[in-house]
DNA sequence: ACGTGCCAATGAAACGATTCAAAGGCGCAC
DNA sequence: GTGCGCCTTTGAATCGTTTCATTGGCACGT
């Protein structure tokens, strides 16, 4: 029945050429008369011939696809991304393939090796914990790496990533210029250096304003269930000890502190207390109070990723370059006094 | 510099053996003296030697990886699935690569092509729209594919599915042994065909109790909003009027239905009004009050698509089999009397 | 009629691995 | 000392494609 793959040869002979004219019609069409090229075609679809990739590769020494290992397909900032880099990739004639590291440094290994074999053009890729010899021994070899969301901070590839402290510097500055001066910032002791910096921008921003004061408290996990905690305890403050306005380091934090605080106090968001979370979850839109946030420009970084790729793919030698982008405030009603209030 | 890759005849001019010897050591270490061994695998470390994939599989025939394309990486349910599949497939010695037709056929055909040229060993394929030409084609040229998350009605292929309607059963099945009669069920006009099994199963639920009645409201789309618009309606209806138990075709509904109901009236979830949704996401363990909701056995599914993936790969004349899952129900407070109500 | 160009088509080499029949080396038994 | 068998290693064939130097054929100008 059915035996083995067709073959371009098998192509050949039914079409009765050459070998090399299968090709051409495949490769270049253009050298083919038009009478030909239709007989190879009519054999092509009759035959249901499909091109061996390992054999075209192997010859041509290339291959066309673009390896994407993220952390966590699961996150819709990595999957909003790799569709952009897929975009950008079909834009240029090559395909991403996608591997889920999981934050597992043993699954991340063995797409790295996968792809490596599979001879891929270049990966992005947004490496679990630091960036480990892996990455540089794949340079060593040539490979093309550009990391996603992460430095390498000794510059030996090129990266995309975003600029935390500009985040938060704009969060508490948009505080600041809805009128709050008492500034509260939700987060969590664990050494996130994205969090660290977000406090960092958002103290800047309140060192540059008179009359500000920043207050931290901790949350014990970036969870809604944590920042419910926060919340609720912040809400049964006395009314002198009240902050004006609330930054948290996630929506997911900043969601958990707008239910406790619409619930325990009924106090209203944003007159009385205006909240800003970070990552513009596709919830945040959704929240009872739909909720102001910081979000990093995910298309453009996935587009841009590809876009630093191609470059080293066709030379080289190119500079390696960090781009780093500014993330951009979302504007909602947990800032904002909305036209009408919503419930 | 860096010339050229480093081939397995490099390994083998450095190690002083033959080319087939280093190849062996590669694939069976046993036939190799220890000393040889040793040797060859200094050579291949000291140059930093990756097998060529394509080279390999043009030889051998055949690939070791598995390709999985999905309608939307960011839905979690198939970026869970994705990592079971992936999971499942380590352990049998092979590695899923993803790709993610976002709902465009074009996308998805560029995937298959991309897989078939690269000989994958079978396919994963969550299809968009009908189950198409393109998937009997490539049947028919004896490529293993298996359906995620849809059956082929002409059973041509495995598949792995979710019993929609055993699923809309459970949940109204739930809210009657709580107690309640008037039951609304939440779904949209825009044929679905898994909103519609939701239904059915919800009725059949209603029919098989005496005295329960189900209402039957239309949403405009799935969304929170959509759900808030519902919820303020309902909410807004004279007491003998009102329903004891809301069913919502999903989570999202269900949120929006449960944001209106608290705020507008104030009513009481559970107490007053039991609220279910469905699909289970992140987000309903964290509402205000925690959604019951029907899960899809989503790490099962994805084991279970590799199996028999693997299955038919092995023994391409088994019979094809559409494994259907119940879905599960996760009881939360919002049908379930909490110990201590949040907030 | 003959040379000149040009376009189309050919066929063999090459890519880098795997596989397998055959050769080589060594020890042991007779 | 010779033969036998086993284990290790070798080297050539092979997979399906691309590439490129070469050939074949045809029209045109002289």
């Amino acid at each position: 029945m059915d035996s083995r793959p067709v073959s371009i040869k098998d192509v050949a002979d039914r079409a009765g050429v050459a070998i090399g004219t299968v090709s051409n019609v495949l490769n270049h069409p253009a050298r083919v008369s038009a009478a030909t090229r239709e007989r190879v075609q009519g054999a092509i679809d009759a035959l249901g011939f499909v091109r061996n990739d390992a054999a075209r590769q192997l010859r041509a020494g290339q291959s066309r696809t673009i390896g994407l290992i993220v952390l966590d397909v699961g996150n819709p900032f990595f999957s909003s991304l790799a569709r952009a880099a897929e975009d950008c990739a079909a834009e240029n004639g090559s395909t991403v393939v996608l591997g889920d590291s999981g934050q597992d440094p043993e699954r991340e290994a063995r797409y790295i090796d996968v792809f490596e074999q599979q001879r891929v053009q270049g990966m992005l890729i947004s490496p679990v914990g630091d960036v480990g010899l892996r990455v540089e021994a794949l340079r060593k070899r040539g490979m093309p790496v550009v990391l996603v969301d992460r430095v390498d901070p000794q510059r030996r590839c090129s990266s995309v990533s975003v600029d935390d402290v500009a985040g938060g510097y704009m969060a508490v500055k948009h505080l600041l210029e809805a009128g709050r001066r008492r500034i509260v910032f939700v987060g969590t002791r664990a050494g996130y250096r994205q969090v660290a910096d977000r406090l960092a921008g958002a103290r800047q921003a309140v060192d540059e304003h008179d009359g500000a004061v920043l207050e931290v408290v901790e949350a014990d996990a970036m969870t809604v269930l944590a920042g419910r905690d926060v919340g609720e305890a912040i809400a049964q403050r006395r009314p002198g000890d009240l902050p004006d306005g609330i930054f948290c380091a996630n929506d997911l934090l900043a969601i958990g502190v707008m239910q406790a605080v619409l619930l325990i106090r009924g106090l209203r968001i944003p007159e009385d207390l205006a909240l800003i979370g970070y990552d513009d979850i596709d919830f945040s839109a959704s929240a009872v109070v739909p909720l102001t946030s910081v979000r990093k420009p995910t298309e453009l970084m996935g587009r841009t990723a590809v876009e630093l790729l191609l470059e080293e793919i066709e030379g080289p030698a190119s500079r390696r370059r960090q781009v780093i982008f500014d993330p951009e405030l979302v504007e909602r009603g947990s800032t904002t006094a909305p036209i009408r209030a919503v419930g």
